[in-house]
DNA sequence: AAAATACTGAAGTGGTAACTTGACAATTCG
DNA sequence: CGAATTGTCAAGTTACCACTTCAGTATTTT
């Protein structure tokens, strides 16, 4: 799985960013170059490259360049990291998640 | 109904505290109060203040002062956020998991 | 009552994260 | 070739975040 390994810090603070948590999510439905991942936010490609440099940096997502194009697709190491994150605190919790039928009313995200 | 909306981005902003994290480990043990909680760590009790008023408000945390102490304890409805979170993201990203290994493959864009 | 305990509030500091601009490099295309 | 496309580098700005100090409020203990 990951060869590398993962900062579950850099993780959350990765996806603690509602524009990264936005590419991440159209990444997750396919690869897309730099400035077709800018397109649809109100940003530079500038900033959405320094996201991608985070996102990378943590596993998140992976970036090759061919050409003048650098194509950018989700990697699965940083997922696997916060997968286990989670894992290792479900079932100290999990107690507690039996009485929050009430609060998992939608919410968009 | 909806107790509070939980920001799936202030949880993850949150989590990507170490000190935050630290926080919610022990807090999985066992309520414990602000001063507990910050003998520890090499910080203020004011400071440990301040990241529960962020736990709090994002619903990863609990409290209730009786007396002069405040007791800390878990709460699941950020958590909950979390899980569902990952559980939209981890169908469109188990596919991309399980081909791991082919990824060179052009995805035309 | 006095002193110790447990926390709170306001205000300030230092660092850093997000974003911008502007100049530049590299590639593709007319 | 020259021009447009695509991205990169280096600063600089702004805003926020983690943390501190200090003064203050309740509450318990002695």
């Amino acid at each position: 799985m990951a060869a590398r390994k993962i900062d579950i810090d850099k993780v959350f603070h990765a996806l603690g960013d509602p524009t990264r948590r936005a590419i991440v999510d159209r990444l997750s439905l396919g690869p897309l170059s730099v400035s077709r991942l800018a397109a649809p936010l109100e940003i530079t490609v500038t900033a959405v490259a320094q996201h991608l440099q985070v996102l990378e940096a943590c596993g998140l997502v992976r970036t090759e360049k061919s050409g003048r194009v650098r194509t950018c697709r989700i990697e699965a190491a940083g997922f696997a990291a916060l997968e286990h994150w989670i894992g290792e605190h479900r079932t100290l919790w999990a107690r507690r998640l039996d009485r929050l039928g009430e609060v998992l009313e939608e919410d968009g995200e």
